[in-house]
DNA sequence: GCATGATCATGC
DNA sequence: GCATGATCATGC
């Protein structure tokens, strides 16, 4: 490969990267000038089963023919452009999405914050990048995977308002000497991602403004749920189909997104479901109904869903209290693949990455009569402290998994039905998180050749081979109910 | 009244 | 067809 690019133009450096769409790493590699040995090493260590990171490396070594750097500034320093080599998957219902978070570099806790967000190192590296997108097809090796896309990306306006928002609510825990406390689901575009194989090995001193308090290496990103919405609109350039909840930026001027909608669903407190439902021309009490409701009081006219909401991967949770102030429902999390789950890293799981990041709005109701009474919102996520707890619980029911579960038919007292029992720890077992079945009918395979249950589909194979009902992570009702402020439950 | 296994039912 | 919000049934 020529390697012929102006690197003071990002549309000369964009051109030249557009030349890699339509190849797999094996051809970056083919193509480097290196000795035939070092190329069947390289593909042989980008196989590897834990190759961390390194695709990217690859393109800029034997593609752009620059040594990779950690420094501050930007790639191509003289263009502006950080070049991002990312993946991006395709579910099995067709729809495009961000396979990872983008990391954008380190959170410093050895030097002062930068205080004004335009002039930082960060916004000089997030301001213009190069994504080039690959598809990540597990079942292929990576090099195999092919490089599909690649794009100029700048944030627009109104998106680089809440970066703002977000970078100043992280650096303000840093200089405060609470980075301990930082949390990716604190914030809504820009998050703060762990950094590091794990807690034990990647904590250190906060040095610069509370060297005694120990915090998780940290790094500034844009979120999955971030990059998925920038693969769609701006990489795919599909048509637009959420409502936004912002007019416009003004909406910005004189509070924060994270107040603007609170606010404007507590401006309908001590209105019944009754009242709400006859306000907004809701008839059906569907299962949507209590989510309707609060996308209607945020402004948003036609769907169940919001622009801002799929960039942040904020959920609205509908929260019924009873009238003995007990909450019904548990919240559920996509189901386990058990031959996974076995064997994984807390911060590589699903449910660490969903839970971290994820906010939800709560939007509380209060049972009074025969009716449900507005009491308010509150925008929440998992603390740190309440994630480790999770991650407590995690651990035991993964121990669970790898010593081969004990399931056990118990039949009822009159003998006419069963259930089939098992021994993951109870509900009251943890105080964030319990495991329970999610499907729509029961099906095992006990191993000794007994099947239960007529769906396939409705079970999970086992590490051992047996097979048994899908199973969640549920956030406990109990807990729930204890992270809701004072004034939501009475 | 709650825990736990089980299932319903809506909407994409 | 499936994910997921919602709810049920049994037993303590």
């Amino acid at each position: 490969m020529n390697i012929n690019y102006d690197e003071r133009d990002p549309v000369s450096i964009k051109k030249y990267g557009e030349k890699l769409i339509g190849s797999t790493f094996t051809d970056v590699i083919r193509e480097a000038e290196i000795s035939y040995e070092l190329k069947q090493e390289t593909v042989e260590k980008v196989n590897k089963p834990g190759y961390k990171g390194g695709v990217g490396h690859l393109i800029e070594k034997y593609h752009f023919g620059y040594e990779l750097n950690s420094n501050q500034e930007a790639d191509f320093p003289e263009a502006g452009v950080e070049l991002k080599v990312t993946p991006y998957e395709i579910g099995k219902r067709g729809g495009y999405s961000a396979g990872e978070r983008l990391v954008i570099s380190m959170i410093s806790y050895e030097k002062p914050v930068e205080k004004d967000f335009y002039l930082s190192h960060l916004h000089n590296k997030l301001n213009l990048s190069l994504l080039i997108h690959y598809l990540r097809n597990r079942s292929l090796p990576r090099t195999a995977y092919p490089i599909d896309y690649v794009t100029l990306f700048s944030p627009p306006e109104e998106d680089m308002k809440i970066i703002e928002q977000d970078y100043e609510k992280i650096i303000s825990k840093v200089k405060d000497g609470r980075a301990h406390e930082l949390s990716e689901g604190d914030t809504m575009y820009l998050g703060a991602c762990t950094k590091g194989s794990n807690a034990e090995k990647s904590t250190v001193p906060q040095k610069y403004y509370a060297q005694e308090l120990k915090a998780r290496k940290r790094a500034f990103c844009f979120k999955q749920s971030y990059m998925t919405h920038v693969l769609n609109k701006y990489v795919l350039k599909k048509i637009d189909t959420y409502e936004s909840i912002l007019n416009d930026t003004q909406d910005l001027e004189e509070q924060s997104f994270e107040d603007l909608i609170v606010d404007r669903i507590n401006a309908h407190r001590g209105k019944t479901d009754e009242k709400l439902m006859k306000e907004f021309g809701l008839n059906s009490r569907s299962k949507r109904l209590w989510s309707s409701l609060a996308y209607r009081m945020l402004g948003v006219k036609s769907n169940n869903s919001a622009e801002e909401f799929e960039k942040a991967n904020i959920e609205v949770k509908a929260i019924r209290i009873e009238e003995n102030k007990s909450m019904r429902e548990s919240i559920s999390f996509p189901s386990i693949s058990f031959k996974e789950f076995a064997y994984q890293e807390w911060e590589e799981s699903d449910f660490f990455n969903d839970l971290s990041s994820k906010r939800y709005l709560f939007v509380v109701f209060k049972k009074k009569g025969d009716k449900y009474v507005l009491k308010g919102s509150q925008l929440w996520n998992i603390s740190n402290e309440d994630l480790e707890s999770a991650r407590d619980g995690w651990m035991k029911i993964q121990e669970v998994v790898r010593q081969g579960i004990h399931l056990e038919k118990k039949h009822s007292k009159n003998g006419k039905t069963f259930s089939i029992e098992n021994n993951f720890p109870e509900k009251s077992a943890n105080r964030v998180i319990h495991i329970r079945p999610h499907a729509s009918k029961r099906y095992y395979e006990l191993g000794d050749g007994e099947i239960i249950g007529k769906d396939r589909k409705c079970g999970d194979e086992l590490p051992d081979g047996r097979v048994m009902t899908k199973q969640s992570f549920w956030l406990n009702n109990t807990y729930i109910l204890n992270q809701l402020d004072d004034d939501l439950k009475e």
